[in-house]
DNA sequence: CGAGATGGGACAGTCATGTTGACATATCTT
DNA sequence: AAGATATGTCAACATGACTGTCCCATCTCG
């Protein structure tokens, strides 16, 4: 290691002046940083079903959305509907996923989990969760609501809703 | 689009139970949309000049460490020296990165921005930073405080180091 | 009712970026 | 002098994106 070392990182306070260079740079890598930390969990049992990240977002969303429709996972996802055809096909043929033809409209297929997809899904939520809930901690309550008001913000305003009705009922 | 919709997403304050599971997901979900919207602008640029986001982050770290070695950006990345060095090969090749060989080691090799690397690279930043600026200043310098301590909560403690010593001289 | 739009699915080919494993060379450390 | 370390390279492979094209079922609207 050649990188210069400093003293146990202190967390420190956003200056008055919080638009410098360094400190729009320190967020852009913790974010990085904190992002990679949090996945990596998950990585490991994914490893172990022979299952990837995008396995992992479609379960993830498709449990937090019981019924989600095809199209709605793919705006979510942003990804290409060749891309995610993929993977659903690889979740159905493991059972974790099933479909369900769309009541209002029987064009869609609605998706939801299996119980082996949903007891994957909360192997893989266990870790996220442990994390998150340990910097929660860590951090506290009024850290954790500056934590969403800063995301939300990076988040572009046609988007937000998209993100904030995954919480809803 | 098929999910029920709600009222425009207020920024809900972090409740006093805060463990729970809605809060996670909350938290992991915005985590996921917040990188992915951070990242976006900075994409396009790529796409144009024919490089994608495994140069974004080698340029990116060599910008931000100048005369970083190369086992140091190996292990910023996690990833193998085999994928780095392709992606070294590349950039060296469009002219946009160069190599010294180290002055207390000889072995190393000192990695440095060419004058066309620094450009791009503020190409770069610029992106991401109108981003982050935007939500800082939406957020609250309080919220950033709140934002970068949940952040670092997030990554292990080993390698919390490792990430705060980027910020210093 | 019929035309066009929409939701979903499939085939084929390509690219970016990661992985293992094996090996080579130069240099540092002991 | 021996072994560890820093770097580089060849080869093969996996994952998960992409584009482009075509298909069918179903809904919407004039």
């Amino acid at each position: 290691m050649t990188v210069p070392s400093r003293a146990p990182t202190p967390i420190a306070a956003a200056s008055p002046l919080f638009l410098r260079e360094d400190e729009i740079r320190r967020g852009i890598e913790l974010l990085y940083f904190g992002y990679s930390a949090m996945i990596r969990g998950a990585d490991a049992i994914l490893a172990r079903e022979g299952f990837g990240r995008a396995h992992h977002r479609a379960l993830y969303f498709i449990a937090r959305r019981p019924g989600l429709a095809v199209g709605d996972l793919l705006r979510l996802l942003a990804i290409t509907k060749q891309s995610l055809g993929r993977v659903l096909n690889e979740l159905q043929g493991h059972g974790l996923v099933e479909q369900s033809i769309g009541t209002t409209d029987r064009r869609q297929r609605l998706l939801r989990l299996t119980d082996a997809g949903a007891a994957l899904e909360a192997a893989l939520f266990a870790e996220l969760e442990a994390g998150m809930a340990a910097a929660y901690g860590e951090a506290g309550q009024t850290a954790v609501t500056g934590f969403w008001a800063v995301l939300v913000g990076l988040i572009p305003p046609e988007d937000r809703a998209l993100v904030g009705r995954l919480g809803q009922a």
